[in-house]
DNA sequence: CGTTCCTTGTGAAAACGTTCACCTGCGGCT
DNA sequence: AGCCGCAGGTGAACGTTTTCACAAGGAACG
């Protein structure tokens, strides 16, 4: 099976979001030009990410917006609803599933998990939050969130994919161990951080500093 | 002056991490080799990476941890402090506050801003949420961190950057227009869960189907 | 002191991703 | 109908990032 580009299937998000704007707008067609605009995107990029998957557009007129958006749904997986757990019911699990935004895109959290009696036996956003031990009794589950502390990060993980999980959003800072098959994606703040810290370190000074070096 | 690859500062991040692992655990020298095994890296990876910023290590011997650790600290910009701001009250932004690691790290959240009567007043981890309007006064701020609605982001970093900040990280999924020289770096969940469900669904059934294809 | 076993640092090569340039197809206009 | 201008698709060129491979430095040991 041919493999993508990371970047390629981020950029499809993005074409995405902008074909919804744009669908909103009443626009019927849309050109790579324009489609790359709104993102720090060139057209040819557009051009080629879409190529891999299809010829989508018409020569001389562009893409069709409602069409395109269909196959970028399509291609990303959108066209059907996935089955997520959460575990961890702290603020950072708190927010997910305050986040309308997943289920409109077909992500439905399903079930919460947490390991603290404290918060075991609450509701939160229309969810009983159940020990962590019931984890592997929830049934068809097809993603799983970690938001726990980063000690019980890999023990989840691999908690999640004996439940059959095949994929997972990380957000504890560790690169987790799964097994081939398992697609992991880490969203690391600490990380983020420190990479705007690295760059606002080099170019300190950039706009005081006038003259030498 | 020279320009260092987004992924070459992730790593070094990486790097980081794992050296104050080692470091807790007494280790005194770590080789390129070690040091990748904790991540998918390979060792020549690491070498290179370190290799542009010095020569920290001894032939032979492979890298002192408390000397590479330190170096790495002065690269990432981890041996100062900085203030930060954070705009938007809700969810994530009390997630944000919560999380010391932040703190730990050398990042002091000094003020919190939200443009909701509801919320400004009140004391969220020991700091008072003000009104966004206050924002202009807040004094020297270096980073902005926007956990606002998605249709109050490019406002809120507008004011940002008049403030004077020059790094933004930002929750809301969009690309955010800043002035050169500001830095911005987006964490865009929607996006990650739509990277999950691409992979889900180009290896679907790699485990179940058995011949053809 | 020489040999052996490590491990770094780094040019060179390979792989990968992006941009360029051009051909082709399509609608509109005369 | 024929011409013109626009815009997608795509091979080739280009640039960047990763991997390879090896020379050189260093410790240990007989």
């Amino acid at each position: 099976m041919k493999r993508f580009s990371e970047s390629t299937v981020r950029r499809l998000s993005h074409y995405y979001r902008v074909l919804e704007e744009v669908h909103a707008e009443g626009q019927r067609m849309i050109s790579s030009h324009l489609l790359a605009e709104r993102e720090d995107i060139t057209s040819a990029q557009v051009r080629k990410d879409l190529s891999y998957f299809g010829s989508f557009g018409r020569r001389g007129l562009g893409y069709n917006v409602e069409h395109l958006r269909t196959e970028i749904r399509a291609i990303l997986g959108l066209d059907r609803r996935w089955r997520v757990a959460l575990v961890g019911a702290g603020h950072i699990g708190a927010a997910l599933l305050a986040y309308r935004g997943f289920r409109d895109q077909g992500f439905d959290v399903v079930a919460v998990f947490d390991s603290s009696a404290e918060r075991v036996g609450k509701t939160l956003d229309e969810l009983v939050v159940q020990d962590i031990s019931k984890l592997p009794e929830c049934g068809d589950i097809e993603m799983g969130v970690i938001a726990t502390p980063v000690r019980a990060a890999q023990e989840v993980a691999d908690m999640l994919v004996a439940a059959g999980v095949r994929g997972i959003l990380n957000f504890a800072p560790r690169k987790l161990r799964v097994p081939e098959g398992v697609a992991v994606r880490t969203v690391d703040m600490t990380m983020e951080f420190e990479s705007l810290s690295f760059a606002l370190s080099q170019t300190r000074g950039k706009s005081r500093r006038r003259a030498g070096e």
